[in-house]
Order: structure tokens, then C-alpha cells, then sequence
DNA sequence: AGCTACATGTAACGAGTTACATGATTAT
DNA sequence: ATAATCATGTAACTCGTTACATGTAGCT
């Protein structure tokens, strides 16, 4: 239900092709929500038929035709409404935790192994995001409103990232004592 | 993908019906992973036809007959296989950021009042976590492996809780600065 | 009389993933 | 030569959600 409304949202800024929210949405909006650029496509295409969003064709030389899709009064609105109502927190799914609980099948090192393999994929996002802090955010008392949002995104991959870290410490802390089994 | 996998882990230890894991699901389950009865009783489907598992019909007086469904060693097999290969870590999709982004289109206290109800909510569940974690594994020296991994996934709910709450008070603290907008 | 718990299912739809298809330009 | 980037799309499939359908037992 979201990524319509992730569109919206970037849209309502500035005008973008299909690509080019792709490579938004694998930048700047990867904290929050991922996409495929199949997704995408066929999200700005039900936008277009509801009326949401209109398009524009680019003719271009050299490289492909692309279709610059702009935000209409209708999709403002949808956006708005869509605002105002409350969101439910996310269902969690932790394809890793299905794993712990059942890791008595295979030994025990199986499971230690895969927790700090993630354990080292979260580290390295850490540092990245740290270090768009560094260079985009060191400054926040002088953000305008819509760039603090961003760093409030940001933030939370940040906490994110730190939370399932510690995590991964404390698992394979536990799990690896030789108390039984 | 692991909601498969999940049923298989659950029968591995016990013989449940649909229902059965449903209540499981929704109760010792909940910190890892979610599913509805709908989803539950097509998946059993599917895995009896291929046959991981396999039912026994029990008539009951009183109440409506239930399946019973076990694990066959093929099942068995699928789980060790699965848990042989890498999980890559989960997308995020976290509508309330979407939100945040969006939120210039309406009066700040719309997304400052969302987030304070989102604290409220996850303040609420990690209290439920503790309770748990006080009543159930307040010795955890004494745990078997199996217990010890169900705990390893209630500090992960634990954790997440905890860090959902010190993100929303951030988030609370710099958006309502009064600097600009 | 109405709600909750028990118990299983079908149908339809919405969202996410993967594979396939096409084709030019630019950089290594 | 060949890989990457730009650019848009179709098709098939899996997974998640919601609504509908049925029916008993026990509690308030």
C-alpha cells in the first residue's frame, strides 16, 4: 500500500521517470523502503489510470525515450488523506530467527557462522550510513524542515543497524556457551 | 519462502493442527514472524501435497474434527537444507518513515501525534517482552539449547522494541524544534 | 440473545520477486 | 570484446491480506 504513497511523496519535490525513481528508491530511500523497478513500473501505472499522476514523453538522442510523470491535484489529495490516517507498526519477519529456532537440526557452528555473517553485512551498513551523516548532516540545527525528515530517516537506519548488531553479539554470546546440548 | 520452513520447525517438536499453530504463531512466535489462519491452512496444504508432512484426521465429539499434521523425514530433509543455506537480511519497509517524508503536506502535529502513539504502542509491547522475560527465563544458566534459542528471539524482540522507542523520541525532539518550516 | 473459542476451508485481490525481452551508448 | 548504464516493459509465480462460509459448545 506504501510504495504508491512513497512515489507520491517523491514526486510531489520534483518530476521523475521510472528509472529514475528506481535509483532514488536505491539511494536515498533504501532506510525506509525498497523497491524493484518492476514494482515501481507497474505502480506508476495504476497511479497514471486512477488519475494520481500524468506523464509526459521525453524524446531523447541516443538513449531511450523516457516518460517524466508528474503528481496531480488528485494525487496530492490521496497523499494527504492517506496522511491523516493511523499506520500500523510493521509485522516483523525474521527469516534469521526462523533459523535459531530451528538450528538443533544441523551443529551448532552452522548457526553461529550465519548470525556473524549478518552480523558483519549490518557493520558495514553502519559505517556507510555514519558516514552520510558525516558529510550531509553534520549540521543540524541549519536543516530546513524536509532535509530533517531525511535525517530522521537516516537516524533510524542508523539505530537500526546498531540495535541488530548488539543483537547478533548477544546471540551468539549465548549460543555459544557450553552449558548442554 | 520461511513460512514453510517456520510450520516445519514448529511440527519438528510436536504434532499440531491449523489451529493449533495459528494460536502458536500468534503467541511464542510473534517476535519473528507473523501469519494469519488463512496463510497457515494454505501452506499446510502445500506441504502435505509435496509431502513434508502428513495428516491424521481426529474425530471429536462436541467440536469439529481436526488434522493433526507430523513431519516426514522429506520434511526433515527440506529443513536441513534450507537452514545449510545463507538468509540474506531482511528489506525495510517502514511505512511510518514514509510518512515522515511525506509529511510536509499537512500540520507538523499530524506526524508528531503518530509517532507519540507509535511509542505508545511499542512501549506497551516491550513491558509484555520483560514480563516474559522475568517470568520465563529469569535463570538462564539453566536453559536447554532449545530454550535458550527461544530466548535468543524474545531479546531480539526485547531489543527492537527498545529501539523503536529511543528512535521515536528522537525523531519526536527534532522535528518539533521550532527552527523553521 | 449474543459473544468467544474451537476448527477448517474457498475466493479474490494486492504486493513482492524473478525471469524474460529489447536495444542503444559509453567506458574499460 | 564485454560489461555497465540508460530506459521501459510483459509474464508468471509466490506470498500476504481480507472477506466470506459453516457449524458446535460454553459462557454471560
Amino acid at each position: 500500500m506504501s510504495l504508491a504513497h512513497t512515489i507520491l511523496a517523491t514526486l510531489g519535490s520534483e518530476s521523475y521517470s521510472g528509472y529514475d525513481l528506481w535509483k532514488k528508491f536505491s539511494q536515498t530511500s533504501k532506510y525506509y523502503w525498497q523497491a524493484t523497478q518492476q514494482q515501481i513500473y507497474r505502480e506508476l501505472g495504476k497511479l497514471e489510470k486512477e488519475g494520481a499522476i500524468i506523464s509526459e514523453l521525453i524524446p531523447q538522442e541516443g538513449r531511450p525515450n523516457k516518460k517524466l510523470y508528474q503528481v496531480t491535484d488528485k494525487g496530492i489529495e490521496k497523499l494527504k488523506t492517506w496522511l491523516l490516517e493511523p499506520a500500523e507498526p510493521m509485522s516483523i519477519r525474521e527469516e534469521l530467527l526462523v533459523k535459531v529456532i530451528a538450528s538443533r537440526l544441523v551443529s551448532k557452528s552452522v548457526i553461529l557462522q550465519e548470525i556473524e555473517r549478518h552480523r558483519q553485512i549490518h557493520l558495514q551498513k553502519l559505517s556507510e550510513y555514519k558516514e552520510i551523516e558525516q558529510r550531509e548532516f553534520s549540521d543540524i540545527s541549519q536543516l530546513s524542515y524536509d532535509k530533517k525528515c531525511l535525517y530522521v530517516t537516516l537516524r533510524c537506519g542508523i539505530r537500526y543497524e546498531t540495535y541488530r548488531i548488539e543483537w547478533c553479539e548477544e546471540a551468539i554470546s549465548l549460543l555459544s556457551e557450553e552449558a548442554d546440548k
